[in-house]
DNA sequence: CACTCTTATTAAGTATTACATATTCGCCTA
DNA sequence: TAGGCGAATATGTAATACTTAATAAGAGTG
C-alpha cells in the first residue's frame, strides 16, 4: 500500500533523540524563565534527574548550546547563560562546509544586494579616516602592476565599506561570507575593470565625499553591473 | 606579578575540551578528504579509537555537527555527510535568544540595507503572479480598518518582495530575522504612513511594473525613510 | 528457482558508574 | 588577621553494558 509506504517515509523525519528533546527543553526553559546573560543554569545532574534521562544525554544537549556560545561552564561554578554572537552559528556552518554551486551563487547575490543597499549607513557614519583609507586604497590600486595586487585592493576597498557602515553584525556577516567568494576571483580577473562607462572605485569615493546619498545606490549598481549581469 | 595575572587571564580562554578538539578534527577531516554530501563518515568507535578518546566525547562532537545539519546518522548505516542549510546555524542561535537592544538594532539595519539593495534581483525575477500578489496586498491594505490589519499587510508586502527575489537563502534569512523585528511594530504603529511625500506600497508596485530598475533603490529608501532617520 | 520469513550482526542511542580536575569555601593554624 | 590547607562540589573524561533499529545473510517453503 502506498499509504503505508508514505507513513514509513514520514517516520524517520519525526524521529528525535533524547538529546534533541533535552535541547529543546533547555531552550524553552531559558525563554520561559526569561533567564538573562550571566544567570546560572541548573547543574547537569539536576537536569538529568528532572527530565529523567542520563547525564550523558544532557551533556550532549549542553555541548551544542556551548558550541553556539549560548552558555559557558566552569568547573565548580556551574553553567551560566551568555550573550551569544548572533553570527557564530553561521560561521560554524559556513567555514568548513563545501557549499554547492547553487548556494554559493545565492550568497554572492546576497553580497551584491548588501553593497547596493549600504549607502544610508555609509553616509550617516562616514568619517574622515575612513574616506582617507579609501583614497589610499584607490591610489594603491592605480599604482598596482600585478593582477594579484589589484584584486587585493578590490577586496580591501569593499571590506572598508562594510567597516564604514559602523554595524558590527553586518561586518561580521561580510567577514564570514568573504572566503566563499574566493572562487569569484578567477573570473573577476578576466573582467575588464577599466571598461568604458563602468563606475570605478574613485567615482564611488567621490560620491561618498559629497553628501549626495541619492547617487550612491545606482553608482554602486553600475560598479557591480558586470556581476549583476551574470544573474 | 602582572605578567602572571595575565597568564592566568589567558588560560581560561585557551582552554579547550576534548570534545572541542574532536569537533575540529572532524571538520579538518571532512575538508582535507574533501568528503561530499552522501559520503559516509567513520563509526563512532573508530573515531574514538583513532583519536584516543572516549566514545562519549566523540558523541558530543558529533552531536554538535548533527545539530547544524552537517551530518545525519542512522542506526546501522552509520553516519553520512549532508548538505547543510547554511542558515540553520543562524536560526538556532537567534530564535531562542533574548538579544540585547544593540544587536537587535543592528539586525534591523541589516534588513533596511537588504530591502534597498533588493532591486536588481526583483527586476530580473519578477513574475506576473508576484505582481498580482502585491496588488492584492495593497488593495487589502487600503480597505483595512484596524491597525493590526494594516501591520499584517505591511509584513506581507515586504515578505513577498523577498519571495520575488528568487533567492531561497535570502528568503530564509529574512524569515529567521522577522521575529526579531516584532518589537518594531510598536513604534511602527505610531508612524504616520500616509504622511506627505513618503513613497507608498502602491508607488513601489508601480515601479516594479515598469522596467525602471534605476528608480527602485531611492524609492525604497524614501519608503523606509522614517526608519532610516532613526539610525 | 524465487520468495518470504527469521535470525544474526552491526552501529547508533541510552544508562550507569567511577574517577579526574579544578574551583570555591571554610576551617585551622601561625 | 592573614595565609594556607583540605573538604565539598560540579564539570570533564573514561569504561562498560545494554537497547534499538536497520541491514544482511541464511533457512525453509511454495
Amino acid at each position: 500500500m502506498s499509504l503505508e509506504k508514505d507513513l514509513f517515509k514520514l517516520k524517520p523525519i519525526a524521529y528525535t533523540t533524547m538529546a534533541d528533546q533535552v535541547e529543546n527543553h533547555l531552550r524553552e526553559y531559558i525563554i520561559k524563565r526569561s533567564i538573562k546573560p550571566g544567570d546560572p543554569i541548573p547543574k547537569e545532574t539536576e537536569i538529568a534527574q528532572a527530565l529523567g534521562v542520563s547525564r550523558n544525554v544532557v551533556r550532549e544537549a549542553l555541548s551544542r548550546l556551548r558550541m553556539l556560545g549560548m552558555i559557558e561552564s566552569r568547573k565548580k561554578r556551574g553553567m551560566i547563560l551568555t550573550q551569544p554572537d548572533v553570527m557564530k552559528g553561521l560561521e560554524l556552518i559556513i567555514h568548513p562546509t563545501i557549499l554547492d554551486e547553487h548556494v554559493r551563487k545565492q550568497l554572492f547575490e546576497l553580497r551584491l544586494v548588501l553593497e547596493v543597499g549600504l549607502g544610508d549607513l555609509l553616509f550617516r557614519r562616514k568619517s574622515d579616516e575612513h574616506l582617507k583609507k579609501l583614497d589610499a586604497i584607490v591610489e594603491r590600486e592605480n599604482k598596482a602592476t600585478t593582477q594579484i595586487e589589484r584584486i587585493r585592493c578590490e577586496v580591501d576597498f569593499h571590506s572598508t565599506l562594510y567597516e564604514m557602515a559602523g554595524n558590527e553584525t553586518l561586518k561580521r556577516f561580510q567577514d564570514i561570507l568573504m572566503p566563499v567568494f574566493e572562487y569569484v576571483v578567477e573570473y573577476e580577473s578576466k573582467l575588464d575593470h577599466t571598461s568604458v562607462g563602468s563606475v570605478t572605485h574613485a567615482d564611488l569615493v567621490k560620491i561618498l565625499y559629497s553628501n549626495n546619498a541619492e547617487a550612491y545606490p545606482n553608482a554602486m549598481r553600475k560598479h557591480l553591473m558586470p556581476h549583476l549581469d551574470h544573474l
